[in-house]
DNA sequence: GTGGCAAAATTGTCGGACAGTCCGATTATC
DNA sequence: GATAATCGGACTGTCCGACAATTTTGCCAC
């Protein structure tokens, strides 16, 4: 059944180039910081042309492995940023038509362990990140975006106090995927924030005191809310 | 203390041009599938050289919004194959030197999940990729790597069969994290493959029934061994 | 060492060029 | 008529050279 042979796919060069350098940042052998030869030096040293280069460059600094500081003009060796990296994955999500309930089960799974985890190992800084969202959510009583915007700030302060980068870098994404579905449920729905607030203070009080499993009870119910909520709006928008 | 004014980060062109053909990807104005013009025709289009152009495409083409089938020279819209996106996202974490028990937490949040809704919806093909992932490890006896590799397509089955991208999506770049940690017990903890073996053999068998809880909760089990056997491997190996 | 200034280096962009290869159409073959 | 060989055009990957704008560096005075 399998082909004898497979289709031999010849890397261009400006990929094999970008995976060289690549594999030296993985390897720690440039190291974040470390400024990167010029474009010119490059191309001297890889035996090619600089417009290669400059295309191996692009991939790189697609992937935040290469960056450069606002008005600096020399590129230096940067770790990822989970906000980039994040983009990349909702919009990909976003491009799948992800449905509501494939987000809402995720964050299911994601954020009551988040919020468990915070409670353990939140600083104090996080926990005033925390309240200063939830805040944010209170006053931004007539504005549906900047309550939207709080609650994801909400979410990320949360996972940032989890102490846990994966559990964080996983759940950035989904606050990007967040943000349409909520928007409709916080115009359409009058109770929701409401309960949102309730949620929020619960989840906040918990965390300040350290109750973990306060805080993941609280989660729960508080993401179950949405789903409450978007069947609301469901029914509401007429379908 | 915010500054009044933030620096006007200017966009280069090819940073520009890259947003606006992502732009109408993302808008659905151009669909996966179609062939984009030409580097000559999209250089005449936008008015720059064809080098800002490629610079341009290589940006979407790591993205994994553009992409070409083997073999083939036009460049055609795509969709971003989760593989792509995930293998980003796990380098990003691999730079930020997650550690095991950052990885382990955050796969005993989604693991779990994916097996309780794969129950609820596997498929019979998706099932069967299910045992035979199995299989494979069972019958890597001897090969330590294709031992772990059949670990790792047996978590990626189970977040294929639940039905649910963003879960899948999330779980992914778990798998390439796991990878080293897991040839290390593998290696070291003799106990190791029997219980992997069992686990597999539930979980599978409670996917195959449908049984949802039976499921989630022999995941549980199986993860929870993973930080026992890290535990071990970490003792054993003198530190 | 600090500040200022001129020189050198670097990036972003451009124009043009060429070989290798893929695609489509045309022509030749059975 | 269907299939195979052929051919020209189009396109990509790569190269060369060039130039303006801006950053970095080297140097000198204070």
């Amino acid at each position: 059944m399998n082909d004898l042979f497979v289709p031999l796919d010849d890397h261009p060069a400006y990929r094999q180039i970008a995976n060289l350098i690549e594999q030296r940042i993985v390897g720690r052998s440039l190291r974040a910081g470390d400024a990167l030869p010029s474009e010119t030096d490059l191309a001297r040293q890889f035996g090619v042309n600089r417009s290669t280069i400059r295309e191996a460059i692009r991939e790189l600094e697609v992937h935040g492995l290469l960056g450069r500081g606002r008005g600096e003009k020399r590129l230096r060796v940067t770790r990822p940023e989970p906000r980039r990296v994040s983009s990349g994955v909702s919009r990909a999500l976003a491009l799948h038509d992800v449905t509501f309930l494939e987000l809402w089960e995720a964050m299911m799974a994601l954020e009551p362990a988040a919020a468990e985890y915070a409670a353990a190992r939140r600083t104090a800084p996080q926990l005033h990140d925390l309240t200063r969202a939830s805040a944010r959510f209170k006053r931004a009583a007539d504005d549906t975006d900047a309550a939207v915007a709080a609650v994801v700030d909400f979410f990320t302060a949360v996972a940032a106090a989890s102490g846990n980068q994966v559990l964080a870098l996983s759940q950035a994404p989904l606050n990007l995927l967040l943000a349409p579905a909520l928007t409709r449920i916080v115009d359409r729905v009058p109770q929701a924030r409401a309960r949102i607030m309730e949620a929020q203070n619960k989840i906040t009080a918990a965390i300040k005191l350290r109750k973990s499993e306060q805080a993941r009870i609280w989660m729960e119910k508080h993401i179950r809310d949405f789903k409450r909520g978007h069947d609301l709006e469901l029914l509401k928008s007429g379908q």
